[in-house]
RNA sequence: GGGGGGUUUCCCGAGCGGUCAAAGGGGUCAGACUGUAAAUCUGAUGGCUAUUGCCUUCGCAGGUUCGAAUCCUGCACCCCCCA
């Protein structure tokens, strides 16, 4: 047995536990089982669940049982914790394809075939939805009193707002999450559950509940909500979320997210994301004081969790896609690399025969690919020396483009500035 | 109901008969520097052509004039003040 709770207190995932004395003790005494619950509002986990998700590894390496709880029925409510305004519904056929989806997801992460500690993963809807609704309130309900109820945060912070209000639905989602721990806990022997900070009112809700229903005392503990440097959110990008499905967003612009990860930030998300040792982290951060420029933390970041996400083969080809999108000229490629390494890349595509004879102007290629918004602006962007055909400058705005220039059977790579591109399918 | 002010190019905001594609700032885009960072500096920023121009743009529709973003008329919208 790992001592899980001194390595979460060097990694700074501590924020609160239901009994500091004695947890950590608690921990070290037995396998235990641990829970954290994932609410299925999408077809894929975001960087945002990466917290959680890793949480559950770290406790399952250190030789506790994970489980993993998908929110088929709370997700139909809406958790309002954190949140700001009443949530819209999903359809319950978006539910169960969310929850299917999600579920692969984590089996990438957790391991679900180890014995013992084999990781689990519940849907609640399979047992709330059995649930009558007298039964619930007689059963769940009465031992809620709303004095307490209305103490919580989520609760207090929503009703303070004029504006916002909160209708009885979201008001009645604590009582599921509650119960769900209850749950876990006489069928599973689950006893601990972890969540955001944020998750606090809900967690403290369960371990009451189970106290009052079967005589038992269970433990919750809470990460800190992570925040960059500047006060946005980690994981969220202008253009929206990082999602862990390839789907959504490729391997490339994954690892691009950490490789872009300011040097204020990269020793924290090293230390909350990565399984990296202590020394190691330390010795990265001594890198940067030293070496800055290097940037091996953002580097090793990048590399640990591309790979926790998307396995070896996504992280090669998303360090292939980075080496042809930084590096120099691109050599004889293949349409089949070409499509995988730029496939975040727009591409249009023109009649084959625009190649022949004088050629297609470079101003004209520039145009329709996208990159310029017109002739004029094309221009400009190969006067300041800002236009690229397969990451070779242009030097001259009379060029013309030819079966020369393909650099795949079909293909052209065309770059404006220094991360712009796009791509041109002669068919 | 009465009086006054406004509507400009992506945004803010100058211009108030020709020298206006329209100052300045922001944003954006390039380049230099760098660590695929931050900061800084430089340039660009309606379209088509080219370097001589041509076309479209200053709320909308008309008009005056050789010539209008600039003057006049009507319309729409916005703001302020007095009832």
């Amino acid at each position: 047995m790992q001592d899980i709770f001194a390595e979460l207190t060097w990694r700074g995932l501590i924020h609160q536990t239901t009994d500091d004395d004695n947890l950590q003790a608690w921990l070290m005494a037995q396998s235990r089982t641990v829970y954290a619950g994932f609410d299925p509002t999408a077809d894929s986990l975001h960087v945002g669940h990466l917290l959680p998700l890793t949480m559950l590894r770290r406790f399952q390496r250190a030789g506790h049982r994970p489980i993993a709880i998908v929110g088929g029925a709370t997700g139909m409510i809406g958790d309002p914790s954190g949140k700001s305004k009443e949530r819209n519904l999903l359809s319950r056929e978006q539910l169960a394809a969310n929850v299917e989806a999600i579920e692969q997801q984590m089996r990438g992460v957790l391991d679900f075939d180890s014995g013992e500690t084999s990781a689990l993963m519940v849907n609640n809807f399979d047992w709330m939805q059995k649930f009558s609704y007298l039964d619930f309130l007689r059963d769940v309900g009465k031992n809620f009193p709303i004095n307490v109820m209305l103490a919580k945060d989520s609760v207090k912070g929503r009703l303070e707002k004029t504006d916002s209000g909160m209708s009885y639905t979201e008001f009645s989602y604590m009582l599921l999450q509650a119960f769900d721990f209850v749950y876990l806990n006489e069928h599973h022997g689950c006893e601990l559950q972890i969540g955001g900070s944020d998750q606090w009112g809900n967690i403290t809700a369960g371990i009451d509940l189970a106290r009052r229903m079967r005589s038992v005392q269970l433990y919750g503990l809470t990460c800190p909500l992570l925040t960059k440097s500047d006060g946005t959110k980690m994981g969220k990008t202008e253009s929206g979320a990082i999602w862990l499905s390839p789907e959504r967003t490729s391997p490339y612009k994954f690892y691009q997210y950490w490789i872009n990860i300011g040097d204020d930030d990269v020793s924290n998300c090293l230390r909350v994301f990565t399984d990296l040792p202590q020394d190691e982290v330390e010795a990265l951060d001594k890198s940067r004081a030293d070496e800055p420029h290097k940037r091996e933390s953002q580097h090793r970041l990048a590399e640990e969790l591309t790979k926790l996400v998307h396995g070896d083969a996504g992280l090669q080809r998303a360090q292939r896609a980075t080496e042809i999108f930084f590096g120099k000229e691109i050599d004889q490629l293949s349409d089949a690399e070409l499509g995988e390494i730029f496939e975040d890349v727009p591409s249009q595509e023109l009649p084959r025969d625009r190649l022949s004879g004088e050629g297609l102007s470079i101003l004209d290629a520039f145009h329709e690919s996208g990159l310029a918004k017109s002739k004029g602006d094309a221009r400009r962007a190969v006067q300041e020396k800002g236009a690229y055909v397969n990451n070779v400058r242009v030097e001259d705005f009379g060029r013309t483009l030819t079966q020369d220039d393909l650099i795949s059977e079909t293909s052209m790579v065309l770059r404006r500035g220094k991360k712009k591109y796009a791509i041109l399918r002669f068919v």
